[in-house]
RNA sequence: GGGGUGGUAGUUAAGCUGGUUAUAACGCAUGCCUGUCACGCAUGAGGCCGCGGGUUCGAGUCCCGUCCACCCCGCCA
């Protein structure tokens, strides 16, 4: 094909299929260079071999369809280093034109900046550029990588219905409404998550499936409504034996892929592993990205010690610690700093950015302090109020240095979190520490394991589960489940690249009597389970081996692999943040005799 | 639901405190050119300034609303 011609084809007669990239016409004699998915190749048209040709060559535009037999010649001292058949060239001697193009809306180029409603709208010229068809061949031998591993491994794929019973809870679903019992709808299904479990209970040990899943939820740049996953699930194992699964498919991936070996990195074949509650405490999320510091500093235990230390926002909260309103060991309030390091150089208008950036996210505003001569804190409205311990016991426990920014959140937990994970990442990308997209050509990855099985839900005041309740709890925590539920921690993990999550799963509760505990904690009633999940209870009594899986985001993991800026940019035909399809207009409305056919009548 | 950025020729952008005929580059068309590869040269065509209101003698520019795309928060077990 067109971009595989080397030196070595010289002489040789080739037959090429493809799309005009260019056209350069210097009137005797006429230069168009070929494309198809291989690459690009330099085709001359020459009046003296064919004047057949040359006429095409003189009518032929831009994307034009052409196909041509050429014979292959050396550029002698014409070589275009810049191209990877920038030796040869091929000189037609046969031409056909299959079909002309309209002027195309953009060019078909790597570099392009066209906005990206024009390139969905034109998804189909859109997908003519190298950058995109490098993707989609990345994501087919991805595919034939995890397949072929799986089945090395004795694993079954199994194919799951899309179609299925609503069940409350987790990802809003897609409805799909049923023609035969009027009123009543399937749920297009947010994973195969309880099935492959029942595939475990019916004796399919070793499950995987690749396989499509459905999300109604608002959208993000790793976020699709319809995406892939890579959906194992084994039974007779703990956490170790799948993740020694998932390293070796993960390994085997990036070899595939990109012809990296993480051995280098990683000798054992293991990814490092952090817990969930480390991985908060340094770094706000769970999804830690590993290529830079900027960690955290958790400061709550030093504000409550001095009081609040004079700082105006941190008295209340060293107050309901004193006072007993408020569970040392159950945070709803904290305190945490980041600190900008001097070599930064960040100036007072960029510290207004940044606070701007945060206020965007819900913060009250962006406390700071510049480090000055012997630890004063300067620049800042805290260095009056801040008494002289507090000062000097947050500069010893930050190690700031003359010239560091110290940046504070206050308020609850999960806000506080959220808040300080954003712009650690947001400070790093400013300061270079890693680009605004893409690896850099560095990979962290790591598994974060151990994270509480229920969460505090704000609205009801109560315990929900954090993943879902069929996640196992640690033998250890059982007798918490009805103690203190904040504290029980689980048989869950993410594995994680690069501060995005690209799998998560579980080893599962297979037992019905802690399961029935773990329902009652969050409040659920014995009828109210059996009414939602009465299938996967009915059958986890009736001989459920233990069991556990994970799945592996494939978008995602593809988009990470490519560098690709977002997650539209590895899947071949993607949906807007709105979740529409600029190319053919979906979702659009419907026929009313449609409507009349299912019942159902659209309301204002 | 909330916050932010953007929308001007086919494409990407410029267009200041409102003012005469809305610029540029690339692309496109026509002609010339036998070694270009970001080809070159000459000429030319091409505009609902996202849409709807308002202010004004006058709006691409100011105000209000709205639509679309993107990024983030909420949400996504």
């Amino acid at each position: 094909m067109c971009g595989d011609l080397r030196a070595e084809h010289i002489g040789k007669t080739v037959v090429l299929f493809g799309w005009v990239q260019s056209r350069r016409d210097h009137g005797g004699c006429i230069f168009v260079d070929l494309r198809d998915r291989t690459g690009v190749v330099q085709v001359v048209f020459d009046p003296s071999v064919s004047d057949g040709c040359f006429a095409l060559g003189d009518a032929a535009r831009n994307e034009w369809v052409l196909g041509i037999r050429a014979e292959v010649r050396g550029r002698g001292d014409m070589k275009n280093p810049r191209i990877a058949t920038g030796d040869i060239e091929v000189v037609a001697s046969e031409a056909t034109v299959f079909n002309k193009s309209e002027t195309p809306p953009f060019a078909i180029e790597d570099n392009v900046d066209t906005h990206e409603d024009k390139r969905l709208e034109y998804r189909y010229l859109d997908l003519r550029r190298p950058k995109l068809q490098k993707a989609l061949i990345a994501r087919s031998q991805m595919l034939r990588t995890t397949r072929q591993h799986f089945t090395d491994h004795g694993f079954l794929e199994v194919e799951t219905p899309f179609l299925l019973k609503y069940t409350p809870g987790g990802a809003r679903n897609f409805l799909v409404p049923s023609r035969h019992q009027p009123g009543s709808f399937y749920a297009l299904a947010e994973s195969p998550q309880l099935f492959k479990q029942l595939l475990m209970v019916g004796g399919y040990d070793r499950y995987f499936q690749i396989v499509r899943c459905f999300r109604d939820e608002d959208l993000r740049l790793d976020r699709q409504p319809e995406f892939t996953q890579i959906d194992v699930e084994m039974s007779f194992v703990n956490e170790d034996d799948i993740f020694g699964m998932i390293e070796g498919l993960l390994f085997k991936l990036f070899k595939d892929v990109l012809g990296v070996d993480l051995h280098e990195k990683y000798p054992s074949g293991h990814l490092p592993r952090m817990r969930f509650e480390e991985s908060m405490r340094r770094f706000g999320n769970d999804k830690p990205d590993l290529r830079f510091g900027l960690e955290h500093h958790e400061l709550t235990e030093l504000v409550v010690q001095h009081d609040g230390g004079g700082i105006p926002f941190f008295e209340p909260i060293a107050k309901k610690f004193k006072s007993g309103t408020y569970r040392k060991d159950l945070p709803e309030e904290i305190v945490k700093a980041i600190v900008i390091p001097a070599s930064a150089n960040l100036s007072r208008a960029d510290g207004d950015k940044l606070e701007h950036y945060v206020k965007g996210m819900g913060a009250g505003g962006l406390a700071r302090a510049k480090i000055g001569e012997s630890g004063t804190w300067t620049q800042s409205p805290l260095q009056k109020s801040v008494t002289d311990g507090m000062r000097e016991a947050i500069n010893r426990a930050c190690n700031l240095q003359l010239g560091d920014v110290i940046c504070f959140q206050f308020g609850p937990a999960d806000k506080v979190h959220t808040i300080m994970a954003n712009l650690r990442v947001h400070l790093a990308k400013r300061m270079g520490l890693i680009p605004e997209s893409g690896s850099a050509g560095r990979y962290e990855l790591l598994w974060i394991t151990d994270p509480p099985l229920f969460e505090r839900d704000e609205a009801s005041k109560r315990w929900a589960a954090a993943h879902h309740p069929f996640t196992r709890p640690h033998d250890a925590c059982l007798d918490l489940l009805e103690q203190d539920p904040g504290k029980v921690l689980c048989h869950r993990y993410d594995v994680v690249l690069n501060g995005f999550e690209i799998g998560g799963g579980s080893i599962r509760l297979h037992d019905p009597s802690v399961q029935a505990r773990v329902f009652k904690a969050i409040g659920i009633s014995d009828e109210e389970a059996d009414q939602k999940f009465g299938f996967l209870l009915k059958a986890l009594r009736l001989g459920a081996p233990p069991h556990g899986g994970i799945a592996l985001g494939m978008d995602r993991l593809a988009m990470l692999l490519m560098d690709a800026e977002a997650i539209r940019d590895v899947i071949a035909f993607p949906k807007t943040q709105k979740g529409t399809d600029l190319m053919t207009g979906a979702p659009s409305p419907v026929n009313p005799e449609q409507l009349v056919e299912l019942k159902i009548s659209p309301i204002k």
